[in-house]
DNA sequence: AATGATATCCGTGCTGGTGGGTATTTTTTA
DNA sequence: TAAAAAATACCCACCAGCACGGATATCATT
């Protein structure tokens, strides 16, 4: 079985490959610390299964995950984060991925994970199991930011102006000004440094990190 | 050689134990996911190495670190850390630890670092190096925010007014002000949310994590 | 004694963001 | 195809934050 994982830290990288290769099944485990890298490497050798982290510069795993979705069908997926943000599991999730394991696992449940998904299962932490069923307990919290709130967010965290933003944009500065309005609502903040907050935990905004 | 591995997350605990186990040195590695548990472990049977992540719920590992140093001056620290911020790479260094590899490394690097520091040398990363000469180089960034800036720092972060933090601190609005315009200046910051990423990238915050 | 950093206080006026609306067009979804 | 969501745009009133002026007191270091 061929095992692609990705993760920008090489450490865990060769832990992760020790653990895999150590379980009974015969496992070939290959490495890329980044996307570019994971998907050179996924063309010229498709594995069945990737492992990936989310928080990977620049690009970012979950969009990796929704490219290897679109171009590979048959390649299953499963997330190893540390992040157990409501908002980012669902997008994680919304993927198609086949699992969603927590770093703070051990690494049986890895190892599990690994062996219900490659027997055409599902599987996920606890954790992400509760965000699942909390979210059909109150889907009222599930109003996300449409792709151009997302934007304006994200240029208010490049630290424009309203008025900049409209520029960059192509669009009114009033129109800014209600999405603003909009975003607010939508995340239950009401000042800038609570929405920076939000948009933190949430992993909304590509700065930082 | 006993070992003392630090982080919460147990998927990278399990997989270093196998790399440092793996290393020719005879090593005999126990782990712990939070400060409380290293402690508690450490305190029944002191290991001479403690390799520890910096981001550790609750606690963290720079606190860590100052206690391990204060009660048991002769046992060395690494730390192995995701964090290159300046300021908080010098927080830590502060504590005399030995050792600083950052996680996206090789696990070679580790073992390496694990080598010299038993041999009585000290290890860092290239990017921590760096770090430690541009901090020769350019003194002036050292400028540090006073006490008094610091809280008011934290009260902006809970978003509390000038008004409210006037009160908070028993000073005048105006006060607040002023800090408000001297931070602004130290930290080379002029938007709210410019002084707000310096703050997270410089751990000068409270909140989050 | 002089210096620099810290901490405190005050007034004024401008501007950008906030919150209250309303409304049209496009796109997506059911 | 009808309904819902997203994106666009505008008006107006309000005020917190901030720039730009000032000012004084304390304390450690030089």
């Amino acid at each position: 079985m061929k095992i692609l994982l990705v993760d920008d830290h090489r450490i865990l990288l060769d832990g992760l490959r020790f653990l895999l290769q150590s379980g009974e099944e015969e496992a070939e485990v290959s490495t890329a610390s980044s996307v570019e890298e994971a998907w050179d490497m996924l063309r010229k050798d498709p594995p069945e299964l990737v492992i990936s982290d989310i928080s990977v510069p620049k690009v970012g795993g979950i969009a990796f995950a929704k490219q290897v979705r679109e171009h590979y069908p048959l390649i299953k997926v499963i997330f190893l984060s540390m992040h157990e943000q409501p908002h980012l599991v669902r997008e994680a999730l919304a993927t198609g991925a086949e699992g969603y394991v927590l770093k703070k696992s051990a690494h049986e449940e890895l190892l599990k994970a690994v062996k219900e998904v490659m027997g055409g299962a599902l599987y996920f932490s606890n954790e992400i199991h509760k965000i699942l069923v909390q979210r059909l307990r109150f889907p009222e919290d599930e109003k996300i930011l449409s792709q151009r709130e997302k934007e304006v967010l994200n240029l208010i965290f490049e630290e424009l102006s309203n008025r900049e933003i409209g520029e960059q944009l192509h669009i009114s500065e009033r129109t800014v000004e209600t999405h603003r309005k909009n975003i607010y609502q939508k995340t239950k903040t009401n000042s800038l440094v609570g929405l920076l907050k939000f948009a933190l935990e949430n992993n909304l905004v590509s700065g930082l990190n």
